[in-house]
RNA sequence: GGACAGGUGGCUGAGCGGUCAAAAGCAGCAGACUGUAAAUCUGCCGGCCCAUGUGGCCUACGGAGGUUCGAACCCUCCCCUGUCCA
């Protein structure tokens, strides 16, 4: 089937399994590895569109369930999809709302057919399958739409993970029929892609199994699930580069919700291509900001006087204006500015952690940047 | 000058005989956050001590006395604040 959809590697690093690459899709390219900032709701919080393209944003990840129960995928659907209502020109990706099946644990049921659950926002009721979030996502127009899966928490018994990794095989094969059937009604060329997800935990044997399943059904990427949902650091790197070598070299690996900068750096190093994660923009919420020299709680009375930019090393233009101890004040103050300003530093942090992650990777650097990484050196501007 | 009402920890403000070092909120301090029900949440928050505990000691509910086994809570006087009347 003809595609706007394309994924080539530019370059392997011969020492580690981290990959240079670049993926095409309707809405443009990304550069990989890649990090997207998470705007659930059709927003990355704390931070406009014009912004997030001046940073070098090149993909935003949003949310099927989120978007589904507000404002409802029709009404973006008859606003043009989500990109002309969110005015983003650039490539989106959207959860399927698996992930909600177990953060909103308790206002849902996981069925064969698919989860039944109470909207967190009125209480009404809703009922949400693979065929479901498949359409809500086309409806959506994302460029990249997740299979609906089941993410269990960690810890979870042996029974309840292979039970969910089963049912995320069964399920996936569901939301590939029913996106091939679709698409093949539809005029044209296919102008998104669909990605598979892995779990089962950090039982290798699960992994493995559901990974086997994934590569039966077929896809335009897969991803990892269920990781960095509270397991030991060693098993989230493991199990990452376990899954990741059992993927195929000529698809994009996404690594779903993860994580902090070095995590970033070992993931790629596993293999992984993608990324999302929370921390820069809600941390930068919560008073936390990323640095060269590690995290900074900024709202710390330590900072009151500190005339030095968040970060000496970072080259965003926060750092370049504001002092650590004007944006603690912000804080303290409970001014909106403050979130706003460390959002635009995290997110900064973030995009050119990656963006040096990727040239190491294409110079050949690669390995050396691992080793300072491990060893305390992050990489800034 | 008179009549009420009231003075509680940094602030607001409960408590009105023991279970009160004193609710709650705010402020302050420290921290957490990994496919966002999060600009949220958690802990600490008079002092000192052994730092093990349903631990010990000290200081504290405007001030001074008193009643009582026991008072932030009851009584007396004083000081101060607010409202109203002259």
């Amino acid at each position: 089937m003809e595609s706007a959809w394309k994924f080539d590697l530019v370059a392997l690093d011969p020492s580690t399994r981290a990959r240079a690459g670049l993926l095409h899709t309707a809405h443009g390219t990304v550069e990989t590895p890649a990090f997207m900032p998470v705007g659930t709701a059709g927003s990355v919080k704390g931070i406009a569109q014009e912004e997030l393209e001046r940073l070098g944003v090149q993909i935003l990840l949003s949310n099927t369930y989120h978007l589904y129960l507000r404002p409802g995928h029709e009404v973006i659907r008859q606003a043009g999809g989500l990109h002309r209502f969110m005015a983003w020109r650039r490539p989106i990706l959207t959860d399927s709302g698996g992930y909600q099946v177990m953060s909103l644990k308790g206002l849902g049921r996981v069925t064969e057919d698919g989860v039944t659950f109470r909207s967190h926002l009125d209480g009404s009721s809703h009922f949400l399958s693979p065929e479901r979030a498949v359409e809500i996502q086309l409806a959506l127009g994302s460029d990249i739409g997740m299979i609906l899966d089941e993410c269990v928490e960690y810890p979870s018994s042996y029974e309840t993970t292979r039970r969910a990794m089963e049912l995320t095989g069964r399920w996936a094969r569901r939301a590939r029929d029913y996106y091939e059937q679709v698409c093949a009604s539809r005029l044209g060329p296919r102008t998104s892609a669909l990605f598979g997800i892995v779990q089962g935990g950090i039982d290798k044997a699960l992994r493995r199994q559901s990974a086997e399943q994934m590569l039966e059904i077929g896809f335009d990427g897969y991803a990892v699930g269920g990781l960095s949902v509270g397991e030991p650091k060693g098993d989230t790197y493991d199990v990452t580069e376990y899954t990741a070598e059992l993927l195929p070299a000529d698809r994009p690996r996404y690594l779903m919700g993860v994580g902090t900068p070095a995590d970033l750096v070992e993931c790629v190093a596993r293999g992984i291509d993608l990324f999302d994660c929370v921390l820069p923009t809600r941390n930068a919420r919560n008073a936390c900001v990323f640095t060269s020299e590690g995290r900074l709680v900024i709202k710390s009375a330590r900072y009151a006087s500190d005339e030095r930019p968040l970060d000496p090393a970072c080259a965003c233009d926060v750092c370049q204006r504001y002092s650590r101890a004007y944006i603690r004040h912000l804080f303290q103050a409970g001014e909106t500015l403050a979130g706003i300003l460390a959002t635009r530093h995290n997110l900064h942090f973030y995009l050119d952690t990656m963006r040096r992650i990727r040239q190491a990777v294409i110079s050949g650097d690669f390995e050396d940047l691992l080793r300072r990484v491990r060893t305390g050196y992050l990489p800034t501007s």
